[in-house]
DNA sequence: ATCGGCTCGCGCAA
DNA sequence: TGCGCGAAGCCGAT
């Protein structure tokens, strides 16, 4: 049973008659523990009709690259087979998401979406709210706590939204058992443009933008997902608390691009961590505060700053203190190229920077590391916040998720205070390699991604 | 090795 | 209005 705080109706349309109920799958790319699936599912079940799930395929999504694609296709390969298991049509159609949706949309009862929060997201759902002549209502399945259920403004950091999502968030951490169709899909007569059971075949035949290779480290999917899952809980919960920060162990879940698909519940990732047996329960309430209060907190972050994606979303004091010191002599500035083929000076940052190019991924604590040193290295403090958000959205498999946006920003002041001030930086918390060194072993994690990046190479 | 200071703004007590 | 407190760090004093 879905939570109704997950529901909202995008317009005032009255269901009509249809052939199908439509759920149209944009941002929860699965087909186990996904609530606007489910809720699809019981509105389908309670008019007697078939469920139509369908994907908008475009060539040119926002910023996305083969790597991004390889990894989505991957994911809905899965989604197809297991849809298909559930006697539920799938589609896959070419085209802009929210026209997809719309076309199918006159044929449908009524329709049903996930929620995404950027801004291209949220303007689908815009579009087809308003020109679909029937019911459109969004479920939101990618969050534990629904975003306004949290906080209806713009938070401030972690620590302000912190108590607000542990007085709410037991309400959400429940099971969301699959339901059954009563009418099957299968005869539906609607085509599908390309194959999902065929990603690498779907994939040569986009025109998409190929110069950043699919990666061999992570494989799509929600079954991917839930095996890197186990592992973590029977390998990395126990210490996380204290070690997951150590760059060379990796001891994380690994789970931000599968999260950024929608390819697994954070519900259900919160379960499974809450209800392990493993390690102390400070490590599973560090993760928890991983999964739930900072990945929440990015949330919150763009759906309530609409310059979430430019330097203009900073909070006042760091854009006035970087301003002020803008004209600063820099040690060293780097051109864009130069930082991307991972040739500066200093070799952790190469190292976190050849992690990235070559696996789609890089180490949190590193990923903080990295963006401060661009800040650092650039001409101006705008020209930073451009070139490591390009980089981010680029390379990583999360690229482009709000986890990314208010990663980069944090680097930048946000949802952080001031401190001593020094050069560049302005009051904006500084780091430096002493500090990777201090704490740890810089020279393993060195040869760790020397490892992984020998392994993409051989493929 | 450990500790205090740096700095900001919320949220609560008065 | 004032004060306590958080916060994924650095730095210099002890």
């Amino acid at each position: 049973m879905v939570e109704s705080e997950r529901i909202q109706a995008l317009n005032d349309k009255e269901p009509r008659a249809g052939k199908y109920v439509l759920y149209w799958m944009q941002q929860s790319q699965r087909a186990h523990f996904n609530p606007a699936l489910e809720h699809a599912i019981r509105e389908a079940n309670e008019r007697t009709l078939p469920v139509l799930v369908a994907f908008g395929l475009m060539d040119d999504y926002p910023e996305a690259n083969a790597r991004h694609y390889a990894f989505m296709l991957q994911g809905l390969q899965e989604v197809a087979r297991d849809l298909r298991k559930r006697k539920i049509k799938f589609v896959v159609r070419r085209g802009s998401p929210e026209t997809v949706a719309l076309r199918l949309a006159s044929q449908a009862s009524l329709v049903v979406c996930d929620r995404g929060y950027l801004r291209h997201q949220k303007a689908w759902r815009a579009r087809l709210a308003r020109e679909a002549d029937r019911a459109v209502v969004q479920v939101e399945g990618d969050v534990v706590v629904p975003v306004e259920v949290a906080s209806e403004k713009e938070e401030i950091g972690a620590r302000t939204l912190r108590p607000k999502l542990h007085r709410v968030w037991d309400a959400y951490l429940k099971k969301l058992p699959a339901g059954r169709v009563k009418k099957q899909g299968q005869s539906l007569r609607v085509a599908s443009d390309y194959d999902p059971r065929d990603p690498e075949g779907t994939l040569a035949r986009l025109r998409v933008d190929r110069s950043v290779a699919p990666v061999s480290r992570f494989r799509g999917g929600t079954s991917e997902a839930r095996r890197l899952l186990e592992l973590f809980l029977s390998t990395g919960l126990a210490g996380y608390g204290t070690s997951r920060n150590e760059p060379a162990d990796w001891q994380c879940s690994l789970l931000s691009p599968y999260l950024h698909f929608g390819q697994i519940s954070p519900v259900e990732v919160a379960l499974a961590v809450r209800q392990s047996r493993r390690g102390k329960s400070a490590d599973r309430e560090s993760y928890l505060e991983e999964l739930i209060v900072r990945r929440e907190l990015s949330m919150n972050f763009v759906c309530f700053n609409s310059k979430y994606d430019s330097y203009g979303c900073l909070p006042n004091w760091a854009r006035k203190t970087l301003d002020q010191h803008k004209r600063d002599a820099r040690s060293h500035v780097y051109t864009r190229r130069r930082l991307e083929s991972a040739e500066t000076h200093d070799p952790y940052w190469n190292a976190a920077m050849r992690e990235m190019v070559a696996t789609g991924f890089m180490h949190n604590y590193m990923r903080m590391y990295w963006g401060k040193k661009i800040l650092e290295w650039s001409r101006t403090p705008q020209a930073g916040y451009r070139r490591t958000l390009y980089l981010n959205n680029k390379y990583f498999l999360d690229g482009r998720d709000p986890n990314s946006y208010a990663g980069v920003a944090w680097c930048f002041g946000l949802h952080d205070r001031g401190w001593t001030e020094r050069k560049v930086f302005g009051k904006v918390r500084y780091m430096n390699d002493r500090g990777l060194e201090r704490k740890f072993d810089m020279e393993r994690y060195i040869s760790e991604v020397e490892k992984l990046v020998a392994l993409e190479c051989r493929d």
